[in-house]
Formats: C-alpha cells, sequence, structure tokens
DNA sequence: TTGTAAGCGTTATCAT
DNA sequence: ATGATAACGCTTACAA
C-alpha cells in the first residue's frame, strides 16, 4: 500500500502541506525541514499518486501522440519508430510521459476523440501523418487543446514542424538535372497529404529553375505504395525518361521492379531516386540514391515545441510556429553519378 | 469548461451517483432515467474526468509499454512498430490506453521505475525486448504490479508469450539438412537474451535430431547486429560449412557481405537462412529464406492476456500463463531449394 | 431504484 | 515558514 504526502508528513514531523511543498520545490520551506523531509521520502519511497495530482492540479504531465491507423502500418520503414524515440527524448528531459493512440481512418468519428482527448489525460497532443484536411483539426482548435502537427498545414493558428519536402525533392530532381538529365519523370506521393504535394512542387520548382518544361505525361500519381510505383513506373514507360524520381523510396522500389520487367537498367537506361532513405534503400540492387530526413529530430523538436508551449504562457495572440528541417541528398548507385 | 457528473446530473434532475451509474453502465436505475440521462449526456458532449476517475476507483484503463531504449534503435525492422500495433489493437477493444515509456538501459535505474511504474498511472505493464536478467522483473514482482513480458522469462511467477524460436530455428536447420547439407553454421544473437539462446538450442535441436554432431568450430557468436555477423560468418570460414543459419535477418545481410568478400556465392557454396522475415529479406539479392514471426499477434496476445489479469480475478495462485505461437519457414532463393 | 455523504491523494488559498 | 482547510470530479458504501 503506497504512502500519501500525510504519512510521510507524519514521519518526518510535518504537515502535508510541508511536504507537498518539498516535492514541488517551492522555495519557502527551511533547509533543515526540507532535508529532513527529502530523508524521509528516500527512505520510504514515496511517490506522488499522479492521479490526484492531476485532479488537483489539473494538469497530467503527460502528452498524447497520435497516428492514423493505417499509416503505422504502412510505413514498412523505421519512421514511426525514429519519430517516437525523437519523441520520448523530449519527453524523458522534460519530465513528461507519452501516451500512444493509433486512431481509425478518418482520424476520429467523434466518440474515440472525446474519449482520448476530452478526459483531461492528456496536457497536449502530437499529431502525425494525418491528411490535412483531417477532421482533427478543426475540434482540436475548438477545444483548444494545445497540439503540434508533424507535417506541414495551412491553417494559421497550426503549430507544426515538417521536413524541407519541397527542398529535398528539389535538390534530387536537380542532382538529375546536373547529371545530364531533361526527360525526368516522377511518382507522385498521396497528393492530398503534404508531404505527396511538397515533393512534387520541389520537383516542379527544380524543372522551372532550369527552364525544362514541366509535362504532364511524365508526371505519375502515385500514392506512396510499392504497387503504386509500379504501376505508375509502367505508365510512364511510354513518355520514355530517362530519369525518375519517386517521392518515396518505397514507390521506387516498386518502379525498380516494373524497369526489370521492361527490361530496363538502372542507372544505365534510367537513373532513379528516391526519397526518405529507408534501411533497403542501401541494400538494393543497385544501392538506392535518396533523400535523407532527420526523423528523430523531427520528433523530438516537435516534442519540444508542444512542451514548451504547455510550460510557458500559452499566449493565445502569438502567431503559431513553422519549424522545417532540412534534408539531404544521398547519394548512391540508382542515380548513375558514381559511373 | 468541461462538465461534472453534478452538472449532467442537474440538467438531467438526477443526482450525481445516478449518473455515475449510467455512466459506468450499472443495472439498478429505471430505464427512463437512463434514456434522460444519455440524452443530457449526447447533448453536451460530457466525458469523465480521468483523473478523478482514477482516484476515486483506484484503475486508471491504462497500461504502460516498457521497451529498452537501446533496443528501439536496433530495430531498423518494423518489429517495433508492428508489436505496439498489435497492442493498441487489444487496448482498443479492451477500452484501455497505452503509455509508452523507452527505458534507459539497464532498464530503470531504480529512479525512473519509481517515476513511471509507481505513481499509479497505469494498471499494468508489457515489458518487450529486454534481457531476461533485467533489474525490473524482481521489482515488478515485489511491488506486485501485473505485467506481461513478451519474451519467453525461466521465473515460474511471469506470464509471457513468445515466439516459438527453438521450433523455428530447428526448422530452418531441418530445411537446409533436407536439402543434403552437414557442415551447417550458424551465427548466434545474444545469449543472454532468450531469443538468442533459444534460436541457439533449436540449432543444436536439429543437427541432433538428425545425429549431425554439434561442433563448436560451426559456431559464431554474435548479437543480433550486421557487423557481428559479418564478423562472425568472417571466423566461420575456416570451418568451410555448406550452410549457415544465422540466427536474425540483420546478422544474415552481415554474413552476406562476407562471403561475397570471400568470393563465395550464395546459395551456390554456401546456403543461408535467416530469422526475422524483415521487410529487406525479400528485396536482397539473392532474396533471403528465413523465419517469419508473427509479431503483431504476439502484440495482440500480451496485451489480451495482460488485459485479462486485470480484469478478471487476479487469482495470485494461478500459475503464470505461457503462450508459445509458432514461427514459419518462408523459403526463397538464399537456401538454394528453389533451384 | 435513488440520494447522501464519505473518501481517493493531491494542490492551493488562507491564516497564523 | 508552516499548518488548516477547502477544492478537484469521481466512485461507492450506506440510507432511505
Amino acid at each position: 500500500m503506497p504512502l500519501t504526502l500525510e504519512e510521510v508528513g507524519k514521519l518526518a514531523g510535518v504537515s502535508r502541506s510541508t511536504v507537498s511543498r518539498v516535492v514541488n520545490g517551492h522555495p519557502s520551506v527551511r533547509d533543515e525541514v526540507r532535508e529532513r523531509v527529502w530523508q524521509v521520502i528516500r527512505e520510504t519511497g514515496y511517490q506522488p499518486h499522479a492521479a490526484a495530482r492531476s485532479l488537483a492540479s489539473r494538469r497530467s504531465q503527460v502528452i498524447g501522440v497520435i497516428i492514423p491507423e493505417a499509416v503505422s502500418t504502412l510505413f514498412v520503414d523505421p519512421f514511426f519508430a525514429l519519430l517516437l524515440r525523437g519523441i520520448t527524448g523530449a519527453c524523458n528531459t522534460h519530465g513528461y510521459q507519452l501516451m500512444l493512440s493509433l486512431f481509425d481512418e478518418p482520424a476520429d468519428q467523434g466518440e474515440t476523440y472525446r474519449r482520448i482527448l476530452r478526459s483531461g489525460r492528456m496536457d497536449g497532443v502530437l499529431v502525425a501523418s494525418t491528411h490535412m484536411n483531417d477532421p482533427i483539426f478543426p475540434k482540436l482548435l475548438q477545444d483548444s487543446i494545445p497540439f503540434v502537427l508533424v507535417g506541414r498545414h495551412p491553417d494559421p493558428r497550426v503549430n507544426y514542424v515538417d521536413v524541407d519536402n519541397v527542398g529535398g525533392a528539389r535538390m534530387a530532381v536537380e542532382h538529375l538535372i546536373r547529371l545530364g538529365h531533361r526527360r525526368i519523370a516522377t511518382i507522385t506521393g498521396t497528393l492530398n497529404m503534404a508531404s505527396g504535394e511538397d515533393r512534387l512542387a520541389g520537383y516542379c520548382q527544380a524543372l522551372e529553375a532550369h527552364r525544362i518544361p514541366v509535362q504532364a505525361a511524365l508526371i505519375g500519381e502515385g500514392d506512396f505504395t510499392k504497387s503504386s510505383g509500379t504501376m505508375g513506373m509502367q505508365r510512364l514507360l511510354s513518355a520514355s525518361p530517362t530519369a525518375v524520381f519517386a517521392a518515396s523510396d518505397v514507390m521506387a522500389m516498386g518502379a525498380l521492379k516494373a524497369l526489370r520487367e521492361a527490361s530496363l537498367r538502372v542507372p544505365e537506361d534510367v537513373a532513379l531516386v528516391g526519397f526518405d532513405d529507408i534501411p533497403v534503400a542501401a541494400a538494393l540492387e543497385p544501392a538506392l540514391t535518396t533523400v535523407r530526413q532527420p526523423i528523430d529530430r523531427l520528433g523530438s523538436m516537435a516534442a519540444d515545441l508542444l512542451l514548451n508551449l504547455l510550460e510557458n504562457a500559452p499566449d493565445a495572440r502569438a502567431p503559431a510556429a513553422r519549424i522545417i528541417l532540412s534534408a539531404r541528398l544521398i547519394v548512391r548507385d540508382s542515380c548513375g553519378a558514381l559511373h
């Protein structure tokens, strides 16, 4: 049976309130008393009861992480794990706990939303990998639940941390241009997801910067799955591109399959670049040139941002924070640069 | 400002207790009253305050998941993500929430342990991927915190769910024997981890069942990392095995590297089998024959077991549950069976 | 079946 | 600097 503040107080010869002050580092306690109380706490292994604390203080020291169920499966790469690692790192240093919720698409159905987010269980939440028009955003804003999104969002009230998808994609495509390619195709990600849109935008920007016309025939729409990469590539073949930028490594693997089936060699006949740098990328034949994002930084920055929001004056007048982390190009064999 | 039971009661013309009974599905409430109360709850969107509930009922409806920090990184495969998915699935159907903690090695240092586990925040915990002699187990047992381990443990009081590592390994090695191999080497996993030990045991069992002597020269100790696979393979080369069973796919990849560097072909010169069936496995050249474990089942079964422990009479006299899920062999190219 | 009232273990506001 | 004491929102005997 765990001890209570009252009992610790009795053992230390002080009142419940004094013990509370000591535990919470309140300054107005005589040094001698403070030491005596700590002594008892150490000896007894006293640990405050989280629920009681939370009830009285109206803060739980817990943040939630919300990820759409479907996406968690899709991520055959360690994105999910790395993100969580980044988040837990930040939580640990701030003394917060992390509650994980995989929401069903379309991210709530109201019922789940209420149960999870209105129960006072968490002080704030991190939302990752949702569609931008996910119904969860209006609700979070309306309930004024502090939250930070991992991924871009147009609403000016939304705090977010994102990877520079535009810049990363542009970097990849400019690399191909530098290698002499002009007929460069792309297989896009899901187009109502920010990352899908932005990587396509980066592709277009790179071409435009080099006065290469953007052609619809060279753009195949995918949805981040391997099979969509294969199908996208098959459709693009008729436009006979000399290079392809796939908006994810998984789709690049799909594209590779289609190219093989069409007896085209990579990179000799078609150069290929992906995005994400999943672990498989380096092990592929040929090793995949790709764009790497700092995933765990993404997690830790998002958590830091949220925790700051929670700890400091939540000035509602302040503009939302928008943090963009840059990506970098990892050159391997599939682009032909190393030949 | 969220409503309280009291206020809902006022709106429905009943007392706080009646509303509580309705919310908790207590039978002794007149149907008419129950309906009236639900009506108000629906209209107002009332949601019980988790902390208050937990304080009064001494149950939080939250379970914790504890994974050593180091391991979470090591898992470049989706083990972690799939396990969590299985766990959250079970949690959702039981109406529980999930709290995630990545513990620093050696899994607690006491301080963290207390903060996380003695604060009453969680009703029970799932522990995954620890060493069997992790100091967390004696503590959990002493504090009589309900817990289920993902992975085998010798202590008779420990409830666990595990994959049949022995059977899986044995299956893999017997497959090699069936293909005619007699000089079969193995690269082991970390040997104070249950999975490491058991896969080695399975290797030995298979050989013994076929009266093939187990030779120390054919056993290389690894630690589940790729580099240990490479080094292990290099050392084994002098014993010139015709086949190798690596206790993990990641180590198999390392071994593949060593074999290549020694100009040995797989499977022509040396057959290779791994364990885990990580996504890379199928994409390797040659595609890796390996043993697949039902990871998300592992997670959901462990969570189910824990939740049953929590919901039902926690009969301390009942023997601990030990659940073993079977693995299956996935035959691809690296073992030479398809030639 | 329903209401009253006593906790649950903190925090926070007052006095002192 | 310290101690009473009233919340915090809910569950749960116990009464009615």
